[in-house]
DNA sequence: ATATAATATGACGTTAACGTCATGTTTGCA
DNA sequence: TGCAAACATGACGTTAACGTCATATTATAT
């Protein structure tokens, strides 16, 4: 299904239509082409552009964040992009992500600790 | 130094007061102990316990379920706790840290690939 | 040709996590 | 003792990321 209107892009995409307004209203999304009518038209690309949104929130990015490295994924670099900014951009990003991934594998160590106290605390202690 | 005011707590701990108030009305902080004036009064350990929210937060966890398991790092959980739900909880916890850290390595390694391809790009055209 | 459903647009509301005064009391130092 | 610096409390403001009407126009099924 190629050429969609906001009905059937929400309900693929999982999000609401005030969603993907709120979206094209930042600039985060391209507001899809407007027939005669005022109505927009959106296609598959849209789809997975929510989508990758999505994940990106997932990740922890704000949505000014994933503006910033959004077109990576759905345009042709190869073009006009003022590659060193970006370069910058993509290398604060990298140092994020590896802050983040460490925090969260501690915090996952110290999670199982915890749980493994609990367990075993149970086990000992059968009368619950 | 134990037996602090609200000043040298937020220095040392890197919050401002408001922040701190805040935690308490929420209580996700016990409000220190309060002598005959009005003033609050806090030690070393209410020092270490903003630390470690702040470290949570950079995970990515909400005050709210922060307030779920600060406890577990600052008080003898051998205690009163009801722990089967208590671990419930935890499983959860570990059971979204290990989705995040999944998304986040993902994430990290779309950047790499993306970073290379724009540093060979600059590679093959010192012309900038 | 209508009635019902879908869409567009605007405006006001909401939650989290604080920021920023304003005002009044307390403390610490010259 | 006087006075600036620190603290307490209350109230209103702010940003992000939408939710929730209200109203008007367009599309679609009968």
């Amino acid at each position: 299904m190629n050429r969609m209107r906001i009905g059937d892009l929400t309900e693929r995409a999982g999000v609401t239509q005030r969603t993907v307004r709120y979206y094209e209203s930042i600039g985060l999304l391209p507001s899809g082409e407007r027939e005669g009518n005022g109505h927009h038209y959106y296609t598959e690309e849209t789809v997975a552009r929510l989508r990758k949104i999505d994940q990106l929130k997932k990740v922890g990015l704000s949505l000014e964040e994933i503006r910033d490295v959004i077109e990576l994924y759905f345009t042709d670099t190869s073009g006009v992009l003022p590659k060193r900014k970006v370069l910058g951009i993509l290398r604060q990003h990298l140092d994020d992500t590896d802050q983040k991934l460490e925090a969260l594998g501690q915090f996952r160590s110290d999670l199982q600790s915890h749980i493994e106290r609990f367990e075993q605390w149970l086990e000992a202690n059968d009368s619950d």
